[in-house]
DNA sequence: ACATATCAGT
């Protein structure tokens, strides 16, 4: 009996070591053996496979694993039940996410503190800071003893909300509490900061993980390489890069995609084709991004024969394209002044079952502006169901270029009262167009407009 | 030995 159980204890840990590798089959080959010499799989064996297939394979081939769990006799536990609704919220399944979680509860398994954290964040990443912020107070008034990960997901859930500054206080009044932050920690609320363009405090909080006892890791350092890249310090982002490397750290997938990203925005295709073959050369997996963003750089560089056998390349590989992929081809197609390639591009994406997709749209606006045929963007733009803040101050932009200030005009003033803005630059080109051109009425109408929406908001 | 949070792509 007690060899059973340290068997099965053994079991269990080859079995986790090559899920950590995304090995399934063999971890899956290791439990018939097992079963063949008598070692019999526990609650652990299940969950370990739950977790692995939900996070690489599919949620539908977890069920199945709780499938085979059941009919072996074993029930699933609140580590069974978290795993599920984690994989349920990764692939962004609301309601079947709160399913589980009443399921878990019906079943007479107690929540604990992992399965509010992963609930909490399941309400951040739909937008419902609300429900998320009530069950983050349950927590604390709870016995449950409260983990790290909890302020971890509080903090980022918060920024991801729009309450960056809730976040900043709460950051602060746990640090006077004594709550000493994580690496995660930091790295959230570097990125957070960057990608709202507060670079000062961003600044701050990285001073203070140098002064701390931690050690920035290779997330660290993408993060601020793409602070960098951001706030258009192209070289000391490079720099970076190469301290990052010569440091040691693991150059991973989203490091490259990084800086060929912005190579190839900056229009240093060599240096991104370079880069690229490094990956390549250090045997780099690419997952879906890396493809989109070599894809990318292909388009940039007008290489179609070659983006397309790539995009053949992936699909044959197993990976679904996403609206990410087509919107790349479209974008290019369009910048290289094809609109009949691009037109066809967008009917494939329909047939692959992908309905609006508005940014596809606005690229085509654009290259159809750019390219001089204003006429044509303005029918597409009449036959869009939905058009946002960019679909507007393309056109309008556009048009000013063109010397048409009142169709710029008019269009800026149903931009308005769709409660889209627009930037300041282009209310500027519109309202000095028109007075130079003798609208000044016009122009003052506009002006009044601008005022309102202004008031309103 | 199993479950949560941070970095890449229009």
């Amino acid at each position: 009996m007690m060899f059973g159980g340290l068997s099965t204890k053994l079991l269990n840990i080859c079995i986790a070591s090559f899920c950590k590798v995304r090995l399934l089959e063999k971890a899956e080959a290791i439990i018939i053996d097992g079963v063949r010499l008598g070692v019999i799989p526990d609650v652990v064996t299940y969950n370990t496979l739950v977790s692995a297939y939900s996070r690489y394979v599919s949620l539908d081939s977890a069920y199945s694993v709780i499938h085979r769990m059941k009919e072996a006799g074993i029930s699933p536990n609140v580590i069974t039940y978290n795993s599920l609704i984690a994989g349920a919220t990764r692939d962004c399944l609301l309601s079947q996410s709160l399913d589980l979680f009443e399921e878990m509860l019906q079943a007479g398994i107690h929540p604990d503190v992992w399965s509010y954290n992963i609930l909490m964040n399941c309400f951040f990443k739909f937008g419902k800071p609300d429900e998320a912020n009530r069950i983050f107070q349950d927590i604390l008034l709870s016995n449950l003893a409260s983990h790290p990960a909890t302020f971890n997901i509080m903090i980022n859930g918060l920024c991801t909300n729009e309450y960056i500054d809730n976040a900043l206080m709460l950051f602060r009044n746990l640090q006077r509490h004594g709550f000493v932050p994580q690496l995660v920690t930091y790295n959230i609320l570097i990125n957070r900061l960057c990608k709202a363009r507060r670079w000062r405090q961003a600044r701050t909080i990285l001073r203070e993980l140098g002064e701390s006892d931690l050690e920035p890791n290779a997330i660290t350092y993408t993060t601020v390489m793409k602070c960098c890249f951001r706030s258009k310090q192209y070289d000391k982002g490079l720099d970076i890069m190469s301290e990052m490397k010569s440091k040691g750290y693991a150059f991973d997938s989203f490091a490259y995609c990084t800086v060929v990203a912005a190579l190839v925005k900056t229009g240093r295709i060599e240096e991104a084709n370079a880069c690229m073959e490094q990956t390549m050369s250090n045997g780099i997996e690419l997952d879906l991004a890396a493809y989109n963003t070599l894809l990318n750089m292909y388009c940039r560089q007008g290489k179609f024969e070659a983006a397309y056998k790539l995009l053949d390349e992936i699909e044959k590989g197993g990976l679904l394209c996403d609206k990410y992929t087509h919107t790349i081809i479209i974008d290019g197609l369009c910048k290289a002044g094809n609109f009949s390639g691009a037109q066809h591009h967008l009917h494939y994406m329909k047939m692959m079952g992908f309905h609006e997709n508005l940014v596809a749209l606005n690229c085509m606006i654009d290259g159809l502006c750019k390219a001089g045929h204003i006429d044509r963007a303005m029918e597409l733009y009449k036959s869009m169901e939905t058009k946002d803040s960019v679909t507007y101050t393309s056109l309008v932009h556009n048009l000013c270029r063109a010397g048409r200030f009142r169709c710029a005009s008019k269009l800026m003033m149903k931009c308005l009262k769709d409660g889209k803005k627009i930037l300041r630059a282009t209310k500027r080109a519109v309202l000095r167009g028109l007075r130079s051109s003798g609208y000044t009425d016009e122009a003052k109408k506009l002006q009044w407009k601008i005022q309102l929406a202004r008031i309103l908001r």
